[in-house]
DNA sequence: ATGTCC
């Protein structure tokens, strides 16, 4: 029950893109919850386990943990690497190992410390992606469409970067699990003990996926003898306060990335391009976020059986673009498969449209890399 | 999403 005021929903999306009506009636019902001021959904909306994903959520100061979700800190990096594109040789970068499903054999410790941050029972999860969504990928410039803010990214047209798609692997799930034992979905008062210690362990989650993310580009980057900088990280799912006319807001952002950034990056699937987006909405119309990605349009069994009827895995390893696939796990090979996703166009065209982003440049992937290790 | 369910 809403007691405050009446939540204000909105729906960011065109009759262009295609959202299932679950996604829909689940952003409604969240809506419902005790204290929610503002509901957002994006156009990559899709049904979700506890919520919608592609949304945002804000509250005055009710927390609701489950709607995060249990990948606490999930997000995407892009690094600048000193790469061009000459020094791109595909058909050699996709036989190497990158060993990037295995723990990190440096010194793992240190590598925390350095972070600032404390050893846990997960520290051997730290630099390796996980799995369902998440990537490494190798991308090179499509097209500039504003020279001048591509400009003050740093970056130049030739210069290979390096985009991060991963969590905080088991941490974040184990914070989750301790959390919804106790309180299920029903929320938590931010000043409750309940809310500070959840906020607490968030805000160590979310800096570990950060330390996550760039340690996998730090190793992807010296299996190409490369180096890769960090020009921008930014996380869909979090739990972040937000003061607005004198109130702190809670913002829930579930598979919505926070668009307070000169720039970030709206991923299409690893067979589409890329969007560098400038943000250029007013914050509070649209819960300081922006759509994450394409968004799934098939559940993940749907696109095993359509993938396994249509494709041979050696087709799959490249995609219409060009690009190499680095993924020997069949099954998320046709899981994460182009088509299993929306049309990125019509998301980025329809933010555009809403007046909340302007294309910088678009960006190919070259290499993607999931797994070399099928466990099933 | 998940050292991927007991």
């Amino acid at each position: 029950m809403n007691t405050l005021t009446p939540t204000r929903t909105r729906l960011i999306a065109s009759a262009k893109s295609w959202i299932e009506g679950e996604a829909v009636r689940q952003l409604y019902a969240t809506a419902q919850f005790d204290d929610m001021r503002q509901a957002v959904g994006f156009p990559d909306l899709h049904p979700g386990k506890g919520g919608p994903v592609g949304a945002a959520f804000v509250t005055a100061g009710r927390l609701y943990p489950h709607l995060i979700g249990g990948d606490i800190g999930c997000g995407m990096a892009l690094f600048q690497t000193n790469l061009v594109r000459r020094d791109a040789k595909l058909d050699r970068w996709a036989t190497l190992y990158f060993h990037l499903e295995h723990p990190w054999d440096e010194d793992i410790g240190n590598y925390l410390a350095a972070c600032g941050l404390a050893s846990t029972a997960f520290d051997t999860d730290l630099g390796t992606i996980g799995g369902g969504n998440h990537f490494a990928e190798i991308q090179a410039v499509e097209t500039v469409h504003n020279a001048t803010a591509f400009r003050q990214t740093g970056l130049g047209k030739d210069q290979l970067v390096m985009l991060v798609h991963s969590g905080s692997r088991g941490l974040g799930e184990s914070i989750l699990r301790a959390h919804v034992s106790v309180h299920r979905g029903e929320g938590v008062a931010a000043e409750s003990p309940a809310g500070v210690e959840y906020l607490r362990e968030h805000d160590y989650a979310l800096r570990w996926a950060q330390a996550n993310r760039a340690l996998i580009a730090q190793r992807f980057a010296h299996r190409l003898g490369a180096e890769a900088g960090l020009l921008w990280d930014g996380c869909h799912n979090s739990l972040t306060p937000r003061e607005h006319d004198g109130e702190t807001m809670w913002v829930h952002r579930k598979g919505a990335v926070a668009s307070e950034a000169p720039y970030l990056m709206i991923p299409g699937s690893r067979g589409t391009l890329s969007y560098l987006v400038q943000p250029t909405g007013d914050g509070a119309s649209h819960a300081w976020s922006l759509a994450h990605g394409a968004g799934r349009k098939w559940t993940r069994s749907a696109s095993r059986q359509r993938m396994r009827e249509r494709f041979r895995v050696s087709e799959l390893a490249q995609t219409p673009l060009g690009g190499r696939v680095i993924c020997e796990a069949r099954d998320l090979l046709y899981e994460e498969a182009p088509a299993a996703y929306k049309n990125i166009e019509t998301v980025i065209q329809d933010l555009v449209d809403a007046g909340l982003v302007s294309v910088i440049a678009t960006f190919r992937p070259l290499l993607t890399y999931k797994t070399r290790i099928d466990r099933r």
